[in-house]
DNA sequence: GTCTATACAACGATAGAC
DNA sequence: GTCTATCGTTGTATAGAC
């Protein structure tokens, strides 16, 4: 995963409105014009800093893989247990959509999986691999530790907590419920693992990713 | 819910063809001359069935939701017990999204609410709904005849249940992993139910939705 | 009910001046 | 790096003949 080119203040605003309409819209919902309006551009300056729609979606998905990545590293360091991990992964996901009811850049573009361009849709496929991997790796720890049993194995109950996480975006969405995704992310840490010790979580900290 | 009026056949095909590409490239995904290609009819002759394209995008959803309404009646005539009610309902997306990795009209709709016309949203959020509340009576009948125990309250296992089947086919989508629905269905019915009698679950059908 | 013809706007994208 | 102007294509939709 390797960090990005350098990239123009005036791009990443452009970037900023990408991702933003991608997220409410979809990358067949919104279009140059749509961006133009946002930004404060005209629609040729946006072709500037970005030929093709397509790099425009490809950045937009690299960039948003590589904060995740930061993120979970900094998960990794701030908390030491499995189970509080996971709880910080799961708050991601709540603060991330809870600030702005906007779908994860990712989960919207794996519902247009069909008619993205190759590179774009590869983007998403690496995104949904990362995420599965770190997961199945954290969860196998706290198997192992005895922090938690599970009743499925580690890349069934990744998959399971991953699925149910992106899954709430779009079905809180068409709910119009702000909550949703808090709501499956807990239900989902209760049933997926089943956490030995009862002590509640305590100290959750505020960290969505734009 | 009420039945539809009457369909011509012709009108019926355009309904399956608009399905299958709301399915697969989403309601701003698809156009009317894709539609063409797929029926063998021109252009004004869709528009003389379904004149503007939010009446296609609400008949296709309504259809579909008078469908699944059917398919869960069936579900609730066939099986007595809550516990193979479930794994039936499961077992209709799995048919469903397994045969053709089509995703789940509504699922893909509701990721596109944002931009969608208002018919077409107000029948991705009753769909929604009626899912969600059928979801919950039956596991409240099965927890009160005690066939299994829940860790949340039901209508969050519910909300659970359906949010990591909506999400298993955008996830399984962007992997291409035609096999993500039928695993997050059995890990979530592991996870979210705790059966109380270990016996397995056998002679199960298959009823996939159209 | 289906067609040809067409209106008119929006789309992604380029040329070339500044 | 941003602009005006514009290209060619596709989008939803309508008029009117058959």
């Amino acid at each position: 995963m390797k960090q990005s080119a350098f990239i123009s203040p005036t791009a990443l605003r452009v970037l900023d409105a990408a991702q933003i309409l991608i997220q409410n819209n979809g990358y067949n919902g919104f279009s140059y014009e749509d961006l133009s309006k946002m930004v404060g551009l005209r629609k040729p300056s946006l072709h500037h800093h970005f030929p093709k729609k397509e790099d425009l979606g490809a950045t937009v998905v690299e960039r948003y893989t590589e904060r995740f990545v930061l993120a979970l590293h900094e998960i990794e360091n701030t908390y030491v247990g499995a189970k509080e991990q996971i709880q910080a992964y799961v708050d991601l996901f709540i603060d991330t959509y809870g600030a702005t009811q906007r779908l994860c850049p990712c989960g919207m573009l794996g519902a247009e999986a069909e008619t993205l361009p190759e590179r774009v849709r590869a983007g998403v496929t690496a995104f949904f691999e990362f995420n599965l991997s770190w997961l199945e790796a954290v969860i196998t720890r706290g198997e192992k530790s005895g922090t938690f049993t599970l009743r499925d194995s580690p890349d069934q109950a990744a998959l399971l907590l991953f699925a149910a996480l992106e899954g709430a975006m779009v079905v809180g969405r068409g709910l119009n419920r702000r909550t949703a995704v808090a709501a499956v992310g807990q239900a989902a840490i209760l049933s997926v693992l089943t956490v030995k010790s009862t002590q509640s979580l305590q100290g959750r900290r505020n960290v969505s990713i734009e």
